[in-house]
DNA sequence: TATTGTTATACTCTATAACTATA
DNA sequence: TATAGTTATAGAGTATAACAATA
């Protein structure tokens, strides 16, 4: 047993079901959007905007896949796709000014109330992060 | 701002970034089983059947919805459903013997190789379950 | 009356394969 | 040739509403 070996699946299970429970809340408090929609923006942050294949690679899923999420988040006017001025192949991310307030209100929402986030210590929030920065290599 | 809220933006970002990234995987290690067929795979522990509705809770998800993932998995021969022997509305689940034998794989690879968990060290998983246990009330 | 699970329906999410435009 | 994004397609995931059986 090397490493976390001996926690792995008791972890990974948690972490399925922190994710999972929060996924369920998330659309509550964007409007309707889908879990992945709410992530697509958090993903986006204003001021950076982001290559449809970053995304892509964002999402560990297929571009094709971002095509239709794009769509579905372009027809609600939360995103906008522009062409790149260094690459005419590549498309940019961008969030329009109401998709920064679903954004913002995604991320209060994270940070505050219903969120079990809030239960942990100002000490452990810096813990894990550490943690999880280092597990995503980031 | 109190306990994590700081960095609560930035967990929740990892955390999905995490989850994300191990989904995707999962299925070539489950012989073509989607992310979430692997998910309940995991959530029925060998020996400790479940009714469906506490699966529908564990995965934050609506009731019918499970009807349609048990289907799929029973289909496969990978789960069973039984009557309970004390409520005859309840169905019990329970993996059947190839069932536990694709779980076994799922967690030998959620413990080993390809894993950005192996990157943890032992004291790093531990400290990282404690806070996960917090987080999810378990 | 309330709860467990199912069905029908309508979306969204997702990967694969084939395509266009650009590099 | 290789890459970024799109389209078409098929299947899986998901919630809502209406229902049957049981409590």
């Amino acid at each position: 047993m090397k490493g976390a070996g001996g926690n792995a699946d008791r972890v990974w299970q948690l972490l399925v079901k922190v994710y999972f429970a929060q996924r369920g809340q998330l659309p509550a408090e964007a409007g309707d959007l889908s879990p992945v929609q709410c992530h697509v923006l958090h993903l986006i942050e204003p001021g950076r905007p982001m290559a449809m294949s970053r995304l892509a690679e964002a999402l560990a899923c297929d571009a094709s896949n971002v095509t239709g999420l794009i769509d579905r988040l372009e027809s609600r006017g939360l995103v906008q796709r522009r062409q790149s001025p260094d690459d005419r192949r590549v498309k940019i991310l961008d969030l329009t000014p109401a998709g920064s307030r679903v954004r913002a209100r995604l991320m209060r929402y994270v940070r505050e109330e219903p969120l079990p986030l809030s239960r942990l210590s100002a000490r452990e929030g810096r813990i894990l992060l550490k943690i999880l920065e280092r597990l995503v290599g980031d």
